[in-house]
DNA sequence: TGGTGGAAGTTGAGAGTTCAAGCAATATTG
DNA sequence: CAATATTGCTTGAACTCTCAACTTCCACCA
């Protein structure tokens, strides 16, 4: 969704637009974003009563070491602000699925704890997410395809990184 | 960002867990998808002062006949609900860019219609958004890589699509 | 022709996100 | 060691999105 004036490419410095083909490959991949992830919203808010980045945080916090991260840590895995990261835990706190800890080493250091009950939303409700994540992607491409999305979408995430070579930025903002 | 107790699959009936090569597949994809998104919308936020899927809108109404589209045929091309179409115009008619008209032949229908101002923002800004896109994207995959995304994502999308052979929703709810 | 069911679109409230600003604690430097 | 800059995290307001009504109008059919 975002380009194209009438022909291809231009002379010399003008923009370089993209080519018919260019711009089918992009909308297809907007297409797809926008509704699998529209998918798995719905899906994880109707079975777990939380959108999927919430869900994803619980995840990451179940892979860590005593099941709890420092907030930075956490928001820079998930790719997100710290901002949205404090917003979500807040919410994530009421629900009784994270606690907060302090630092002892740090005193402006935050830890994000999963809870047993935590521990219980996630354990109960992975099946179904695995499901539908299954049969929205892996289920209807070769193992030669998911390869190369894989390939593909590692290279865009380090394009994008604050280090990967790209950007300048302070780690988003 | 979702599965895995401990080893790959279960015998019989139980979840098919994602495998560790799956896992990591599906982790580049959803980091690569919420850096990506995320780099437009501030990219475009700052630029155009609207969100990528606003101007996802804009696109799609400049491509269409008369510069028009009735809201349910727009908010099905861009795979957003009514509702949040209904939001977006809103916001967009306040600032100019979109303006409602009547449909003479359904008294309940609506067209949005862009407006000559939204043109010319489209055009102020389409370069700068190309050159995001293709920094981001395209030019860092080979040809045969775009090829393969463009591929994948159309399956992807196919599948979540309301009469695409899966989904049964009357579409988006 | 007058129900009745469905389609088109909107609305408001609640939840989530962004942005800029802010506070407190640590690191750095003269 | 006292300024000063930087880091870690939070906050509130403005904005966007979701969900569940709700209104209006069209289409169908007896």
């Amino acid at each position: 969704m975002n380009t194209a004036p009438a022909a291809s490419s231009a002379p010399a410095g003008g923009p370089r637009w993209l080519t018919d083909e260019e711009q089918r490959v992009w909308r297809s991949y907007i297409e797809a974003a926008t509704l699998l992830e529209d998918h798995l919203d719905r899906q994880l808010q109707r079975d777990a009563g939380m959108p999927h980045v919430y869900y994803g945080l619980l995840v990451k916090l179940a892979e860590s070491p005593h099941r709890r991260l420092r907030m930075t840590e956490l928001a820079m895995s998930a790719k997100i602000t710290r901002s949205r990261l404090s917003h979500a835990i807040a919410r994530l706190e009421k629900s009784g699925w994270v606690r907060r800890e302090d630092c002892p080493s740090d005193k402006r250091g935050q830890f994000a704890v999963l809870t047993d009950e935590g521990q219980e939303v996630l354990d109960r409700h992975a099946p179904g997410h695995v499901d539908a994540v299954r049969q929205a992607v892996f289920d209807r491409l070769t193992p030669e395809q998911q390869k190369s999305l894989g390939e593909i979408m590692r290279i865009v995430a380090e394009g994008l990184q604050p280090n990967g070579a790209g950007a300048d930025l302070p780690w988003l903002r």
